[in-house]
RNA sequence: GGAGGGAUGGCUGAGCGGUCGAAAGCGGCGGUCUUGAAAACCGCUUCCCGGAAACGGGACGUAGGUUCGAAUCCUACUCCCUCCGCCA
């Protein structure tokens, strides 16, 4: 959520950075309720000030034994209209929050201005694309000769876009999720977690998935809970409604979780594999920092999940999204691509953004300053470190030989009993 | 599923319907003392909104209600705890 203060005072830059975005909006019903609700508010506190002191008179009156009828009378339609003004100042206050809630995060001033994805710039290239004297396979097609991936049963065990694996296509999602796991707990400072799968309205609406993008979630039915769509949800809502101790700072947690993401809107996208299913593993990473650290927390975290994708040995590409592609509750994001030779592509297998406050707003995530009074939003920042079955997807395009085996790079073969071929 | 208890400041925890934003303790900050530190002692320290400030308003799980006035009374809901039952 925006900043009300920085928006009134704003409005005109606002809504040029959120055209920026692609998001043309009208902040007008904006200004009237704002303005609406300070007018009907000055008068309410004025009425409540006055209250508050005859009272007090009443109070002594009764307390001497004094009539304080006159009074008593009086402060019954003072009281009266307090509760008319309250009526309104809360639907004022009901309409101002549910256009905040709907206006996405500004993008950093950094944020190169594009329409969409295809005006994002490559920022950094890792690696060489691997060459074969054959013609690489797909992913899905490589795991089915191998027999660990069977989509086909999936989709009669669930439906469409539903993992199912064996064998050493089983072990490798397990063998992934330990190595990540190991090297981000040991080498990169994070607390493990397991948390929740499923969360509450409030979390989902503190993290930004609500109450905008509701058709995006698996909802329970007869529930007010949601199948989380990532580990973020969970994950920076750990300390909502806290307030941190600034030298807690940077606070960096890791946790393994499935994924469900209902994918409305993306038939015929990506129809087969792993690359978008309902269902799916990752590794994710967030951090709570200070305002005036978090865009170097945002590289650290960028850098936290390139460590990955370099001991696996795959090649893989830094994009920045530009403020077309942005999602909703990002100020800055940098995408990691990951080399696909089946599909002759970089695909995305790892985002890692800033929310600077946006999500601490909505969440109520604050910490106070060593030796000073008051309290002050954190920022948010988090990432996948990485999608699981993404992964597997690019280590068997990558891996794979003509015989049909795929090597398993080295730093994954302890987590495999040191195999170093998967075969038929 | 059944029975009971509870929700108050960063934390623990008091609080007869009317100077209660709230006792006390802990923690934190500043000071005295000390070569330094600890201890002891003194002072300050809830959060949010408006305001340069003075100050004003609000918040005691949430939403309603009663009342001139609610942390205190009533209703509903949410969450937590204890016991019983069931259960991986």
């Amino acid at each position: 959520m925006l900043d009300i203060k920085y928006v009134r005072q704003n409005l005109a830059e606002v809504e040029a950075a959120l055209a920026r975005r692609g998001a043309g909006v009208d902040l007008h019903p904006f200004r009237a309720a704002d303005e609406e609700r300070r007018r009907d508010l000055a008068e309410l506190e004025a009425l409540r000030h006055r209250r508050n002191r005859v009272s007090a008179d009443i109070a002594r009156l009764k307390k001497s034994g004094d009539p304080a009828e006159t009074l008593v009378g009086e402060m019954r339609e003072v009281s009266q209209r307090i509760r008319e003004l309250e009526q309104r100042v809360g639907e004022s206050e009901e309409r101002l929050n549910e256009i905040l809630l709907g206006l996405p995060n500004l993008p950093h001033a950094s944020v190169p201005v594009g329409r969409d994805s295809s005006e994002n710039p490559v920022v950094a290239v890792w690696g060489e694309p691997p060459r074969f004297d054959f013609e690489p396979r797909p992913h899905w097609e490589i795991g089915a000769r191998l027999g660990i991936l069977d989509l086909e049963r999936a989709a009669r065990i669930a439906g469409a876009r539903f993992p199912l694996y064996f064998a050493a296509g089983a072990r490798l999602e397990r063998a992934l999720i330990n190595f990540m796991l190991d090297i981000h707990t040991a080498e990169h400072g994070y607390r493990e977690v397991l948390p929740p799968f499923i969360v509450n309205r409030r979390s989902m609406t503190a993290t930004g998935q609500l109450p905008k993008f509701a058709a995006d979630l698996f909802k329970l039915e007869g529930w007010d809970y949601f199948l989380i769509p990532t580990a973020e949800v969970p994950l920076t809502n750990i300390h909502q409604e806290e307030i941190l101790d600034e030298e807690d700072l940077p606070v960096a947690y890791t946790a393994y979780t499935p994924c469900f993401r209902s994918e409305a809107g993306s038939y015929g996208k990506d129809t087969r594999g792993l690359i978008r299913q309902h269902q799916f593993n990752k590794i994710e990473l967030v951090r709570f920092s200070r305002p005036e650290d978090s865009y170097a927390e945002l590289e650290r975290l960028l850098a936290h999940a390139e460590t990955i994708l370099r001991r696996l040995g795959l090649p893989y590409r830094v994009v920045e999204l530009c403020t077309g592609d942005l999602g909703f509750s990002a100020a800055k994001t940098f995408d990691l691509e990951v080399w696909m030779p089946g599909q002759n592509t970089y695909r995305e297998i790892s985002s890692c953004s800033n929310f600077e406050d946006f999500q601490a707003r909505r969440g109520g995530i604050r910490f106070r300053r060593k030796g000073r009074k008051g309290t002050e939003l954190v920022h948010t920042l988090n990432g996948s470190g990485l999608a699981v079955g993404r992964t597997v997807a690019a280590l068997l395009e990558n891996g794979q030989r003509a015989d049909g085996t795929v090597e398993i790079p080295p730093a994954l073969r302890p987590y495999m009993n040191g195999a170093e071929l998967l075969r038929p």
